[in-house]
Parts: C-alpha cells; structure tokens; sequence
DNA sequence: ACAACTTGTGCAATCGATTGAAATATTTTT
DNA sequence: AAAAATATTTCAATCGATTGCACAAGTTGT
C-alpha cells in the first residue's frame, strides 16, 4: 500500500493492484517539503544544489521508484533522443543487420529507434515519414524504397531541420549525407574475378535501373569488360532480375540462347540462387560450365552447394557508420549543413560457385 | 520566405533556409484571429464547431505546413501510441519476422514501434525496459534473453500500467498473455515423423534448459519415443547445442557412439546444419545412414542440398497474434486484467533430410 | 560594519495540445 | 419582442519537467 499526497487535503490510497498514477517530481517534492525546482535539480545533480538535499530526494525518488517522464522532458526541451528509421522491410536480412549496427551504437549514446517500414511502396514512405516528423524525432535515416521516385517528403524533413541520413539506396536528387557502398567497385571486381577465372561470356541479372544501387553494379559489370576488352552484349544483360524466380526464368532464358554465356554476374544473391537452381535442374556444371557470382552475401550463400560467390557489403558496419554520422550531425544540429558521403568498400567473398582454378 | 506573427510585435523573418520553427495551433489561432482551442478542436473535427471554421484553419494549417506535436499531445493525454518492443536480436531472423508482421497490424491502428536488443543479456533487458516505462509506451512486448532469470523488471513495467505480451520465449514466473507456439507438438510430430520414416535410434540436440521453447522441444522429443514405445537413451541427448559449430561437434561425438544414431531432431536449424556439415564431410547419408529434422524453419533450410526438414514457427503470425492481444489490451486498459495465452500450431515441413520413403 | 560574493532554493513561465466549464452568439419558439 | 434553446467560441487549467531570474542566507574581504 503506497500513500500519496499530491493534493494535501485529498489523500489517494492506492491499492498495489490498481494502475498507480507515476510519481513525479511534484510528489517528490510535496513530501520533503521543497520545490520541484529543486527537486529536478536535485535529481540532475545540478551545482547549486546541496549535497544534502540531493541526497535526500535520490533516497526518496528510488523508494518510490521514481522515473522521469520522457514526454514531458521531451515537450520542454524540444529533443525527443529518438531516431526514426524507415525502411522497405524490416526482415530483410541486409536491413536488419544494418540496424543492428545502428542500434548498438546509438542506444549507448541514449538514443532510442521508431522503426518503420514501407514495404517498398512510396505511400507508405511518405506516410511514415509524416509521422516521424510529427514524433519529433531527432533525426531520420533511410533507405529508399523501390517504388520512390519523388523526393518532396525529404524536403519536408530537412525544412524542419531534422538530420536525415540515407544508407544504401540513396539519391542524389536530395542535398543530405549519406552512407552506401561502392557497388561499383563491387560489380568491377564480381566481374573482374570471373574473367581471371577464365570466363569470357559473361552475363548480368541486373535490378531495377531507377535505383543507384543496380545501376552502379552493372556499371561496375561494364566497366569490367571494357577494361579487359570483352565486348558488351545486350543480349547478355537481363533488367530487373532479383528474385529467385526471375532468376531462374532469366537463367532459362539465357541458356536457350545460341551462344550460351559462360557466367552470370547476378545484381541479387536471390537471382543468382534462382540461376543455380536452374543450372543444377538441367545438368550444367558450376562452375565449370557456368560460373556464378552474387551479391549481397546473404547468410545462404555459404551454406548452399555449391557455396555461393558474391559481395559482402559489411551491412553491420554500414549501421555503425549511419550512427556516428547521426551522433554527429545532432550534436552540431542546427549549425552546420554537414554532407558527407560515406563509400565503403564492399569484398568479394570467393566460394565454389566461381572457383575453376585450385 | 514565409512569416510568422507568434508575438504581434515581434515579427521574425523565417529564410527557408534556416530551421524554421514548427507552426502550432497558436500561430494559426493569431492569424485567424480565434483562439487556440477552437483551432485544436476545429482540426479533430469537433461537432461543435462550425463548418466555416473548420474549413479555414484546415486550409490555413495545410498552407502553413502544420504539423501536429505529438510530444505535446501525448503528454496531454498520457499516451504515446508507441509499442516498446524488446528482443534478443533484431538481425534474428525469427525476431524480424515477428517484428514486421506485427508492424503491419499495429501501424495500421496509429502505433509506432520503439524497437530495443538485448543481445541476450539480463542487464540489457532491464535497461531496455526502464527506458521504455520512461518512455512511456503504451505496451509493452518481449522475448526473453536467454540470459534472463529474474523477472523483477516485468513487476515494475505492471505496476506502472501498462500492458506486457511475453512471445515466443515467456516466463510462467509473470501473469501476463503469451504468444508462444506448441514447442512440445513441433517437437512430437518431428521425432514422430522420424520414427515413421523407419528411425529408430533418435538422438535430440537441446538448447538451454532454463529456456521453456527448448524444454519442451525435447519433452516433445521424448513424448513421441514414449508413445513409440522406443527406449530413450541419454547418450543420445546433448544439451545446450542450437549453434551450427556445437551442432558439428555434437555430431562427431554421436557418430563416434558405438552404437550410433540413425536420427537426429536438434532444437535449432543452425545445429543441425552442423550435423549436416559433420556428416557430409564424413562420407555419411542424408537421409539413409542419419536423418535430420531441425526447427525454425530459417530460409536456409529450403536452399541447402538436401533440404532440411524443419518445424515452421509461423513467426508472421506470431507477430499479427501479439499486435491484435496488444490492440485488445490498449482498449481495456486499466480496467480489466485479461491475461490470455494463446498458442499457435507448428507445422513440420518435410524435406529430403529426413524423407526416406517415396 | 558594510559592500561584494557565494550558495542554496523558490517562483513562475514555458514547451504545445487538450478539455471541462463558462461565456457569447445565433436561431427557434411562444 | 422576450424567453428558451441551441450553436459556437473562449477561458483557463492541465499534463510533468526544465530553467532564467529573483531572493535569502551565509561568507569573505576591507
């Protein structure tokens, strides 16, 4: 049975089971017979306040288990120490890695994280983008979804000055910092790793082209060729392939060809997967008669046979760095309009699906 | 350039560049020249106002880019429309499952997701718990760390009020609703299964004993020999396995039985992957010589060669369960104490790991 | 002994939206 | 045209913590 006082001549006997009001620093203060100036001071360790007094509404606060409430501190301050996070889906595995990351790292510096998702449909970005705005949370990071091809809501968020961060799939089309990885340099070095293999004929699922992300990666395809001297052929390059399914109809398609290719450069791990899938169905030999290469080096690409090759884009680090960048910007917010790019190198991981030579 | 008149004698000239203080119901009240409270109720649509009005503060709240301040709201109306939600890891994939599955029901009803790890830590859980009850969520929803054995912190988040939904890792130790799955029938029909196949030397890998999901995965385990009337044998039990290196190493020992097994239901797809690794590299069948049977059901298990039977959590459903209780909850609350447990039914997906008949 | 600080605490406004009750305006009734 | 009924709007308090400023008591210096 607790007792409260919070107005003098209307006492409150809460029962234990009943949903007790919190305590707040005004009951605090009623009961030592203090303001509940000094008792918040008390509580922040203000300078000015005795040694004495702190001790006391400490002792007091924790026997009545006191908590602060955020929301009002939040109203008065003006910070919720809240990051809003929107993305195309939560079990993902790319994006939930990278949150990981991001949440390790903010959580240690007090921040908390709303997530949001937009399955992948403008809509629902904007939609949670508003919200967010409205929660007032201290700052945004994105990662586009694929059907975004306006960019006003960004507009929105920055003339509230509200830090906004995109990671991975990004846009140009909006003055902000941002963290991706080099998917160029990812593709070249896919690519580049097939022809040292000895491929000659090498194909490309790509994604959908409005995305940075796919397009850099069949950048990095074509650049890969040109600077080995292969030509480039259109038939060997099939848009919009990133699933397991249209991996597997794009790889059917391919191979129905005359001049069959020789390797596929996959823009997904989930294309690619559908490719071997295919392969392995209808008796060609990985890598030997088609070498395979992915991307993205989701958890099954080691632990199916043959294992898959494929880009690791070091997702975890990618939230680490997304964070600092955050930590940052709020810290000299609204001040400075800092921008930065973070490019982070992505690394091929070799497995048996590319491997010809021992 | 836009201007705003909050004190009628102190104009501020607002460049677009510059973070533009937020518009409040005030600063549409001094336009209109009518007070703040006819704006508040005149953008939730009172009855009580006038059509007219309605109609002029919703032009001049959508001109001025109005944005409601939740912070302010909720701190008014003493909830937050947020859902704290703690796990062990959100890069999980059963975790992020349930996460987005419950996102979707529960956003659609206005509530935000405060999303929070523990990395399977006690003290985490319970810092992640007092930054959520000062946060002032409205609910409350967890799966236990595996490093959690007391449960003092979940009193604290009861006696303030608000609402607790323990999934798929609960205590008994808390009266509080559940969403947990029928681990006892997932690992019946499992080892059921098996012993149809023809198996009747079937080792189990256990998790963590103190983890109520994984006792009962193993007395589900034992259950069906019982009921099989085949002997249990203790040598065939190896405890604390559910990671894919423990899984290879309690297979090397199993094989190295003198009588070994010809079956192994592990609590855990990633050791049974292990056991996987172990016996192919080993020269051993899959499913003749050892049949598998994992649980989880992770997307791997459909990838690898041979596909890996495994006992399917329904985790999206999980997650829509726990937001409809939650939903449920927030309505009654305080008043009623409604504790309700619900479980879901597993469904074994049989792969070639343990098909062994046509 | 008196000015000049230092120390400790309280007062009251503030953040922005909400809401019961009171006040004013408008329409209807008699 | 006055009374009654209804429709609109405003007032003022409230949610709980924070903070600039004022004020009182105690110290130091000269």
């Amino acid at each position: 049975m607790v007792l409260l006082s919070k107005n003098t001549n209307n006492f409150k006997y809460i029962n234990s089971k009943m949903k007790s009001p919190q305590v707040t620093i005004h009951d605090i203060a009623k009961i030592l017979k203090i303001s509940a100036s000094t008792v918040s001071r008390a509580l922040s360790d203000h300078p000015r306040i005795s040694t004495d007094t702190k001790k006391k509404v400490k002792a007091l606060a924790k026997k009545l288990g006191y908590q602060p409430n955020i929301v009002a501190s939040n109203l008065r301050v003006g910070k919720t120490n809240t990051v809003g996070i929107v993305v195309p889906r939560i079990n993902r595995n790319f994006f939930s890695n990278v949150i990981g990351g991001f949440e390790e790292v903010v959580s240690n510096a007090g921040y908390r994280m709303m997530i949001t998702q937009t399955n992948e449909t403008y809509n629902k970005e904007v939609e949670n983008i508003k919200a967010l705005i409205n929660a007032r949370v201290d700052g945004i990071i994105i990662s586009l979804s694929a059907g975004t091809k306006a960019y006003n809501h960004f507009k929105l968020v920055q003339r509230n000055g509200i830090p906004l961060i995109f990671f991975d799939r990004a846009t140009d089309k909006i003055e902000s910092s941002k963290v991706v990885i080099d998917d160029l340099d990812g593709g070249y070095s896919a690519v580049n790793h097939l022809i040292s293999q000895g491929c000659k004929k090498i194909a490309h699922f790509a994604g959908p082209e409005h995305l940075i992300i796919y397009s850099n990666r069949k950048k990095g395809y074509l650049n890969a060729l040109k600077k080995r001297n292969i030509d480039i052929r259109d038939d060997y390059i099939v848009n919009d392939i990133i699933t397991k399914d249209t991996g597997f109809d794009a790889c059917r398609h391919l191979m129905g060809l005359k001049d069959k290719p020789d390797a596929i450069f996959a823009a997904s791990d989930f294309s690619a997967l559908g490719a071997m899938v295919y392969l392995k169905e209808n008796g060609y030999k990985i890598p030997d008669d088609v070498a395979l290469v992915g991307f993205a080096n989701e958890p099954f690409t080691s632990l199916i046979e043959p294992g898959l090759t494929s880009v690791d884009q070091h997702s975890n680090e990618i939230g680490i760095e997304v964070a600092k960048l955050f930590l940052d910007e709020v810290k000299h917010t609204p001040a400075s309009k800092i921008c930065r790019d973070i490019i982070i190198k992505p690394d091929l991981i070799i497995r048996k699906s590319s491997r010809k030579k021992t």
